[in-house]
DNA sequence: ACATCTTTGTCAAATTATTTGACAATTAAA
DNA sequence: TTTAATTGTCAAATAATTTGACAAAGATGT
């Protein structure tokens, strides 16, 4: 149970990652991912991938999160060995993951407690546990631990 | 469960979102903040916040993914009316939590199978029950559910 | 093996975004 | 009211990206 403050802190913090809306420059993706911007503009040539932008925004190509996963994935299963066409098809196959695991966290966090050397993270009611939370105890150098409260 | 070729995919995707490491220009902080460039380099210069630039990187501020969340949060508590030193010190309270969450989802994700409209996501183990894990239910325009198998 | 197609690298000229330094304006504190 | 802190504005310079073009490399098909 975390006190008055940290619901406070919690809430703030639970309003900027929900609504967190951040772009990235070609040469950020191109190094965050090792794929070149002549690469990037190819897939995007090719329609694999598309740049984020409104007339008001700027004339520099900006990615999203989800562009700069899906990049990073189709560049994960080109050094695998896939073509182009086959890395993009298997990328696309769960196109919605990394929005639903990251989106489980932004809607999930209830609460959190300091502890000695990390948080202890109230991600809510588990369902057939009488009301029962699931807490993560996350700790530097440590594995996180799960368990009910 | 997820089949073999879900586990290969999560594998993959962890080690995506495991090693992310992405940096953000000074005009993307900016505009996902709704904090001035003035106002960041005024913040620089009284040692609020830095980039994060290697000497091979370019010559322009580069800011990471916390630091994003850290600007957020001092932004946060401005707009509460907070004087700038107060909202950087409220901040820095718990300045690992972002680390501590994130770093939980990239920690835990197990495995997935896709579902009608999402994803059931699997998080390991949690104590004291008998080795059940813990799995999320995300469905588009439903509320994630938790529970325990 | 050769021809064709796809993909990636390189480069120049132009454009856009950021930098620094400086000063002004606004806001807050004493 | 004075002083200090914070933010806005601007010019000149620099850095990063754009587009178009062509070359080079790699893959595919016959």
């Amino acid at each position: 149970m975390g006190d008055k403050n940290n619901a406070a802190y919690v809430t703030r913090f639970k309003d900027i990652i929900k609504n967190e809306h951040f772009l990235f420059g070609i040469g950020d993706i191109s190094k965050a991912t090792g794929v070149s911007q002549r690469k990037l503009r190819y897939w995007e040539e090719r329609g694999y991938i598309h740049p984020e932008n409104s007339s008001d925004e700027g004339q520099h190509r900006k990615y999203s999160h989800f562009m700069f996963l899906k990049i990073a994935m189709i560049q994960s299963f080109l050094k695998e060995g896939y073509t182009l066409s086959a890395a993009v098809q298997k990328t696309n196959e769960h196109h919605k993951l990394g929005k639903a695991v990251f989106g489980f966290v932004k809607e999930r966090l209830q609460n959190f407690t300091f502890v000695p050397g990390g948080y202890e993270i109230d991600l809510g009611e588990v369902n057939d546990t009488q009301g029962k939370h699931i807490y993560a105890l996350i700790r530097s150098n440590k594995k996180t631990e799960l368990f009910l409260k």
